[in-house]
RNA sequence: GGAGGCGUCGCCUAGUCUGGUCUAUGGCGCCCGCCUGCUAAGCGGGUUUGGGGCUACAACCCCAUCGAGGGUUCAAAUCCCUCCGCCUCCGCCA
């Protein structure tokens, strides 16, 4: 949720940024008046509560029809307090609903508008060009034995596939690069859980609008999580960090379980939009004012991850309408993909600012004693499908080999080419 | 899954049977001050979190907070119910 006091000392900023959004600001005047519903609730449970409790002194120290007299007149105070504060409760509740309706405010320097309206920071690597006609990855992962389309779909359903031989040990040697990197960079490597509690979900901002895309256990209040993002996030909830220890810095590798509801009939194709695929991500606690160089710095991290894998791709600075509820800015690096002429979307990273940490309540205490906000951002540095679909499509030769990029073939015990099977 | 035990403001802990001076005890740690060649010891004070009022987002005042949520009562750390977590033993399993 958002800063209580912008909302109530500088409201216009937050209209401004709903506007940005292209957001109606309904739940900023909702949010405005039940505030103040809230507050004069709780000054008129705090006033009669605080008479109760006195008179509740006089009783234990008062004795016979004294005492008597007194829990007459008490009993009638106790049934006032009792109302108000269950009006203090509804009033809480309400105020609680209408300002975690309102998304994170956007940076001054998001660009606006809607998911068109990103704006290009850099492009990078060398397109690839083909002298002759280049393959789809549904092709080079048939040729390969890379993955397992038919049998996936006769086991687990439409968007559900195996990754098989050459295919999973691609799958393992990303997911150990990506792991390498991490802790190269000092991350702490975490194998979270994928299946976590309303709270956890609703605190990363997923059981809002986006909530028809997240699998929930039936029977159970359980959810599955669509990134490690969610129980990373939950990680320190309830907790009061040390300042000192910031940035602190992990790399979770997870699966991920996605609906796609609302998809239907897009990227149907291949393993590219799937209902489960595995993540390695950054996740990052860190103050306000570091979240923004943190922010630069996971970006440059994703960066040296792509180059590796020598693709072609460009930054994208996402407009403020596409930002999703909890960021207040996202880089998103799109590698090119042969067969669609387009670059789609292998990471994204996000500043979250502290609008995750409070509706999870994590805090932080600097070396003074000090309470300070926290900041939470996270990135993709690796997901398995997608990269593998680019890196397929990219390095693929004429007979339909694929040549590896050198970083990875460590990871694949020196490998150079992978050669179709037949 | 079965049986038992436990959850108190950083850590440990008193209090729960017998509801009300609990405005939650004491120790450790930590912070401030005094004292002091230095350090230590000693002495005094402070030290949960969230919210509200007033304001300089200080001081101060108030409300809530004894794992969470309900209930009983004029009054709940204390009595009752539900849930959660941890520990021990048994069973089962990877």
């Amino acid at each position: 949720m958002i800063d209580a006091r912008v909302l109530r000392d500088d409201p216009d900023r937050v209209r401004a940024a709903q506007a940005k959004r292209g957001l109606s600001d309904d739940v900023v005047d909702r949010a405005l008046s039940a505030d103040s519903a809230r507050r004069q609730a709780i000054a008129d449970f705090e006033a009669r509560r605080a008479e109760q409790k006195a008179m509740g002194k006089q009783v234990a120290q008062a004795q016979g029809e004294e005492k008597q007299a007194l829990l007459a007149q008490v009993k009638d105070l106790a049934a006032e307090v009792k109302r108000l504060e269950a009006v203090q409760g509804e009033a809480e509740q309400a105020w609680h609903d209408a300002i975690m309706d309102i998304p994170n405010l956007a940076a001054d320097e998001a660009p606006a508008g809607g998911e068109e309206d990103f704006v290009v920071l850099e492009t990078r690597g060398a397109k690839p060009e083909f002298d002759f006609e280049p393959r789809d990855h549904v092709e080079l992962g048939r040729m390969l034995g890379a993955f397992d389309l038919e049998r996936g779909a006769k086991v687990s359903g439409s968007r559900f596939y195996f990754f098989t031989g050459v295919g999973a040990r691609l799958h393992r040697a990303l997911v150990n690069m990506a792991l390498d990197q991490a802790a190269a960079a000092g991350f702490t490597e975490v194998v979270p859980p994928s299946l976590v509690k309303p709270r956890a979900m609703e605190g990363t901002g997923f059981l809002g609008q986006a909530a028809d895309d997240v699998y929930r256990i039936e029977g159970q209040d359980l959810y599955l999580v669509g990134t490690s993002e969610v129980p990373m996030a939950a990680f320190h909830s309830d907790e009061i960090l040390d300042a000192g220890a910031f940035p602190m810095r992990y790399a979770a590798f997870s699966p991920c379980f996605r609906k796609e509801a609302g998809s239907h009939g897009k990227d149907t194709r291949g393993i590219f939009r799937v209902h489960w695929f595995d993540k390695v991500e950054m996740f990052v606690y860190t103050s306000l004012e570091d979240s923004f160089a943190e922010h630069q710095r996971l970006l440059e991290w994703e960066k040296e991850f792509m180059d590796k894998l020598e693709l072609h791709y460009r930054v994208i600075d996402v407009a403020a309408g596409d930002l999703g509820l909890s960021a207040q800015r996202k880089f998103d690096c799109e590698a090119w993909i042969a067969s669609q002429g387009r670059y789609r979307e292998l990471t994204s990273t996000s500043n979250c600012t502290d609008f995750q940490t409070r509706r999870l309540d994590t805090r932080a205490r600097d070396a003074q004693g000090g309470a300070t906000p926290v900041a939470t951002l996270n990135g993709t540095l690796c997901s398995t499908n997608r990269p593998i679909i680019a890196l397929l499509e990219t390095h693929q030769q004429a007979d339909g080999s694929v040549r590896v990029p050198e970083a990875l073939r460590p990871y694949l015990g020196g490998t150079e080419v992978l050669k179709p099977v037949e």
